[in-house]
DNA sequence: TTGAAAGCGTTACCAG
DNA sequence: CTGGTAACGCTTTCAA
């Protein structure tokens, strides 16, 4: 696999030697503000078009940053994991960055590995968006003086910088809503992740309802899916005591959850039945669904995520969040009757 | 922004300090096949855990091939689009590369912007996913060495690989289908971006119905998007003569569609209306949609593009067509009543 | 099996 | 403003 020939780049040399001028020059001539003449400026890049030479960023990381960021993330196909990515490539891009994407699956040898590679290419930070890191591995990361952006995760490692959206609040705000919509009988849709945002969500809103006197049924089905919310559907109206009012961790199990709820169980929603999500992925706001949810509020994030990077002195602070944004739509009654 | 120090990574001169043995030993040790002793081996690797050593894969990339491969998207959120890279991170990495994502708009220049950063790099590989690369740059990176695939884009430029799905035999396809369920009126509904697939399918099926001495009131609104779909179907239904029978050449194009057409007109699918989509994204098997559409083999399609970076003797072949997979739901009557 | 040395392509530093 | 030189971290060749 290895035997094969590496590419055959064009080097500062080959430049320098057709236009005649040291590679000194030609390093200078693409320098942001070095002092070269406009005539060998003129020359050098002549040269450079006519070779088509690039700038080598590998040998310019042997000495300086790379300008390497790692995204580490898993689930890239969710709807707000892929958004999550592209407007994080986005920003990073705009900032003068690269970015390497790091497919894990979630568990932590997994992540390992990609944590490893990280180091393995020198990148000057990275971002963790999924999956459970190594302690040990972030610390190693960080002592080689890597910037390291934990995303959404729980644990808050020394050195690291932590960034999230607060869960608590929507765990909050979603009981207030289904209570004044007047909805009796609580339930609560989760998948079987454990991902310390979901059960931070959980368990607010569980807590919140009991501290007013109500109970919740949990409903938990597989991993974080539209199938598991159509799945979690059939179970909770499969026997008594349904709910009318459920908070579901997640858009996509709630768009699940509500299509099995009207199309198998002849459910209206929301006069039968009120639905909140988590994330406003795009589909939440398809007319099929109009659900009422909270934002993910991802611009905010990801400039956070790229100020950090710039201006590392800040990136002790402690954990930064984020409040996610109300998404008033129809899934949801506007007040008891 | 670049006063930054750069990050301090140990390197092999120091693992090989702590050991007390050459840098050679150490570098051998980390290099698959060579021959170190059993005891030198030990103790490097030692010191390498102590100090958390990580092989630097920028200066090994100086002398060898960088195993870096570019990857130049655009439309990241869309769910074909994210299944495309993370199928194609997924199997790049476990062949052993890593996969630097550039996010770009599809204009030329942004394209461009992508390529110049794929060759400072020094990736072995560029993979196009989408836009409209010039050609005179992806020449530039064949030049250099560089492997370039293109994915379902038009281009055939010598010495670059092209893959892509069997537009035509869709396009085809549809129309028998909606024939055969008795479609009078077709229609074919499709978005402004001019993509030489999107471009392919709508010609295909058009003529297709020429042929079969049948006309095709083609709908072009907007961006490929649901909301486009949505958009179109409001054109369509709004006016006489509205369709029975409509490819969208896209499946989120056919989704918001479907969604207008039974919401807002009342029409049923597929009593009323016959809708075939393309691409097979998670949501056409939704049980609010059960779109029946053409599948983009994702999985092979990737298989394809690894084997071609690993065996780069077949990489001027010519154009690699892959046949989509029709996929049979519900929003196509089974036969003509 | 081992270590010394050369070379990969840059940029920063120093003389001129 | 310019060219030479050192240094970055690695792998590879060559002698020992």
């Amino acid at each position: 696999m290895s035997e094969l020939k590496p590419p055959s780049f064009v080097s500062a040399q080959m430049v320098a030697d057709r236009a005649g001028v040291s590679r000194s020059a030609v390093s200078r001539t693409f320098t942001e503000g070095a002092s070269v003449s406009e005539a060998t400026r003129r020359k050098v890049m002549e040269a450079a078009n006519a070779l088509g030479y690039h700038v080598n960023h590998l040998a310019r990381g042997l000495r300086e940053r790379s300008n390497i960021v790692c995204l580490v993330v898993a689930d890239m196909t969710t709807p707000i994991r892929a958004r999550m990515v592209d407007i994080l490539t986005r920003k990073l891009q705009a900032s003068g960055k690269i970015t390497m994407v790091i497919n894990t699956e979630t568990d932590t040898e997994s992540v390992s590995a990609a944590l490893r590679q990280t180091l393995n290419y020198r990148a000057d930070a990275t971002v963790v968006l999924s999956g459970t890191p190594p302690a040990s591995l972030i610390e190693t990361c960080i002592a080689n003086g890597q910037q390291v952006v934990l995303i959404n995760r729980d644990e808050r490692l020394q050195g690291s910088s932590n960034l999230g959206v607060d869960n608590a609040m929507a765990g909050r705000e979603a009981l207030y809503l289904l209570r004044r919509a007047g909805c009796q009988r609580l339930g609560l849709i989760t998948s079987n992740a454990g991902t310390a945002s979901l059960v931070e969500r959980e368990e607010v809103f569980v807590q919140a309802a009991r501290d007013a006197g109500l109970n919740v049924t949990v409903t938990q089905a597989g991993p974080t899916s539209y199938q598991s919310g159509q799945e979690a559907a059939r179970r909770v109206f499969g026997r008594s005591a349904s709910p009318d009012g459920v908070f579901c961790v997640t858009d996509l199990l709630a768009l699940g959850f509500m299509d099995v709820a009207r199309q198998e169980f002849g459910l209206k929603v929301p006069d039968d039945l009120c639905v909140i999500g988590f994330d406003d992925i795009e589909q939440a706001s398809w007319s099929s669904y109009q659900l009422t949810t909270f934002r993910q509020p991802l611009d905010p994030m990801a400039d956070e995520v790229v100020d950090l990077l710039l201006q590392p002195e800040r990136a002790v602070s402690e954990r930064r969040l984020i409040e996610p944004i109300p998404i008033w739509r129809r899934s949801v009654r506007p007040a008891s009757a």
